[in-house]
DNA sequence: TAGATTGTTAATCGATTAACAATC
DNA sequence: TAGATTGTTAATCGATTAACAATC
């Protein structure tokens, strides 16, 4: 019943605050203060209670925020308390190390399968996730419920594999490639553009570099 | 030189300026507008040409940017002209991964060796790359002019492997693992927190179900 | 020259920070 | 009660968009 519209840059924030509320939860903290967390994670007090603000009040004048409580609530913001099925395309080294982190389950998300163009890939298994020919896609798709892809192959093929998922019915897209898919707007998309991220470090050496040599 | 200083949210879009002026190019286009641009990336035109005077008039009034131009421009910007030796901490299916990217050779980055603490894994090769065991790093780094570091390792030595890197004087740290590093400021961190982007994923979906469903 | 499109200033919009009354 | 700290409003800051004169 989306009320007030929440900013990108807050959505932004939540995995954040979510990662440090459970390390502080495994460290046997029970309360925690909007300036100490501040502290913490290099971040304003004011920052903070603005970002949780746009979902309630989950503190306490006084006393702070309990840790345990708020690491759950923000859980149920992003959705971890539900479960989706989802299948990665792609069984090269990416697609495998996605396949390895067991994490991702513990936080909802179901690997059930791989695919890939290879047929000699056809029955190896990753962490006993199989991998299938990409013929199979469709028909596993709808058959065991998978709600969200991640794809894990070059840019030449994504667009049309994108385009496959879209048809029977995918609800989401974890994007590997190296290109923008551009998808009705009922299917969601994040990209993870590994080439761009190692660009935009090549910025920050370089400007530091010109910064500090005369 | 840096007379004004140039916000976060220009620098993150460089990268996909450069992206969509390289496939531009490859397609012959060799002029834009920034108005056509602004239809292909989605993105208001008034941004685009905001974004590049930033750095400088690259445009022409009444013809619009050399395609051609306008990339070799932003990839001097990002630094892509010089070259970086790099090396992969981690030789698991990410760490691989990473390795196998031809494409970041073109842009330069060299990567020169990998290192892993299983010592089963040493002497390997991925795609001609070696893996080294953990105790030749400090060496390697010295004697081999690697300014970057791919931190391809589970949060948990993290932080121990990034305080040894800055201690041999890397320049910067390309960091996959899911926790921040708090370095000196002279030392370049970009963070892949591929969690943090399944949970934004996992925020759409949901919020998005929320709105859709009453 | 006429048309197109940049570079740039001004206006708007949104996000962050500061401040403080409310309250545990 | 006194101290601490939230929730929230107001002030500031920054980023985006609109508009248009400059100019190719």
């Amino acid at each position: 019943m989306g009320e007030k519209e929440i900013s990108k840059a807050v959505i932004k924030r939540l995995p954040r605050y979510y990662r440090y509320l459970g390390e502080l939860m495994d460290s046997g903290v029970e309360r925690i203060s909007s300036g100490e967390l501040s502290k913490r994670m290099h971040v304003t007090a004011s920052q903070i209670r603005q970002d949780l603000n746009n979902f309630g009040g989950f503190g306490q004048q006084g006393y702070g925020y309990n840790v345990q409580y708020l690491y759950e609530e923000i859980g149920k913001i992003l959705g971890l308390d539900k479960r989706h099925n989802m299948i990665i395309i792609g069984a090269g080294n990416l697609g495998q190390a996605i396949a390895n982190y067991e994490n991702f389950e513990t936080r909802g998300f179901i690997t059930k399968a791989m695919f890939d163009k290879n047929p000699e890939l056809s029955g190896m298994k990753v962490r006993g996730i199989e991998v299938h020919g990409m013929d199979e896609l469709e028909d596993y798709i709808v058959s065991n419920d998978i709600h969200i892809a991640a794809l894990a192959i070059p840019k030449a093929g994504a667009i049309v594999v994108a385009q496959r998922l879209v048809n029977c019915g995918i609800k989401a897209i974890w994007n590997f490639a190296h290109t923008d898919l551009n998808l009705p707007k009922d299917v969601m998309v994040e990209n993870v553009h590994l080439s761009e991220s190692l660009m935009r470090l090549s910025y920050k050496i370089n400007s530091y570099e010109q910064e500090h040599r005369k």
